[in-house]
DNA sequence: AGATACCAAGCAAGCGCTTGGTTTGTAAAC
DNA sequence: GTTTACAAACCAAGCGCTTGCTTGGTATCT
């Protein structure tokens, strides 16, 4: 299953919106206002503004600022999950699994979702206490991916740190790709995955 | 020459503030709000309530809020490039001194100067372009004591990768640390400091 | 006596969000 | 195929509150 169809199966069931509809192109333009300037510093006329309303048009589509943040972070994840997953599956060896994770999660902060990705590392402290845990809960099924690779590679004895610490060295070390890697920069995606994969002590 | 001395030196110099004075007490309840809340989320009021004193009394003492914010990661970034440049020259072999600046970097993110770390990663969106320009020419001072040391080792071929990529994708992995690092949690810092050894395909 | 540190009060601007009313899209009723 | 009905989408205006910061004056030190 392709990246793509991924996708079309979860606008069909609900799970994340429509980049062609009014909510789904709002969340776009959200998640890069918020990664440019900060959710704080975001205003609703800014959000507005982007899509072509009236401030007070917002509170039509979603109930407050807050869920217009949360919905992006909770759409973010889902579909990362979808994607992750099926990389996973796609490889064969426990190496290979690592490598398309690795490459899976890049292509996430890198590419078409980056800037609501961005939005999930920096700007989860402006969510309420509630909705925090909701987000939480969803990123532990995601975490989950990983975990189930890396233990089995430690098992093995391919990997001499502790599984938890080498995927919380690695949330890190991918995350903040954000903030330097620039793609006409003489590296490209695949090229970037080897080097963190020779960063990494991977025996085989 | 220990941590203490430096400190010392540095607050001799006015380079830093001492924390007993009424401005170092401020910059250090600053960079605790600055990280619990956000720049953005914390106001001038709560900023003066932590030290004792009115709001309007701050701008006795700081031009802006924003100067206070600077003044934070200024501080932050000069008294850190003095422990690295210690640590550094303290260790003899490469693979010791790349140890060393692991360990130094952890113990500036997860210790003392750990909640101005926190603010110098997640809130200099806040800053205005230039006061950004001036806290990014500290940081290029600071980051030269990596790059000496990785260089090195690549040129040895101890570590495969590049010492760009090798030194970016660390600075990701330590600051994330403070997102989910606890001294309480049965892993003291010598051997989360281990654990990226371990970690890194750094041979010997 | 002069600087330093502070307080009490409040201003102007910007904030998230509400309100009452108008336009637009859609689909059944005739 | 036009009319009618109704909900969804949106606008114009602005309310109540909070924000960073200013002002004029008062203690407190050297």
């Amino acid at each position: 299953m392709n990246q793509d169809t991924i996708l079309k199966t979860l606008i069909a069931d609900n799970v994340v919106s429509d980049p062609a509809s009014a909510r789904g192109r709002l969340l776009k333009e959200a998640a890069k206002l918020f990664r440019d300037k900060g959710y704080e510093r975001t205003t609703v006329r800014d959000l507005a503004a982007a899509v072509g309303i009236q401030s007070g048009s917002l509170f039509h589509h979603f109930r407050s600022k807050e869920d217009i943040l949360k919905a992006v972070m909770v759409e973010t994840i889902q579909l990362n999950t979808a994607l992750m997953r099926a990389a996973v599956e796609a490889a064969d060896s426990h190496e290979d699994k690592l490598r398309a994770l690795i490459r899976a999660e890049l292509e996430s902060v890198l590419g078409q979702t980056g800037e609501a990705m961005a939005v999930l590392v920096f700007e989860w402290r402006s969510l309420s206490d509630g909705a925090q845990a909701e987000v939480l809960a969803l990123r532990d099924i995601y975490e989950q991916l990983w975990l189930d690779v890396l233990a089995t590679l430690a098992e093995a004895g391919a990997i001499k740190a502790d599984a938890f610490v080498v995927r919380r060295l690695l949330t890190g070390a991918l995350s903040w790709t954000i903030t330097w890697y620039r793609p006409d920069g003489g590296m490209d995606l695949a090229e970037l995955t080897d080097q963190v994969m020779l960063t990494l002590a991977v025996s085989h």
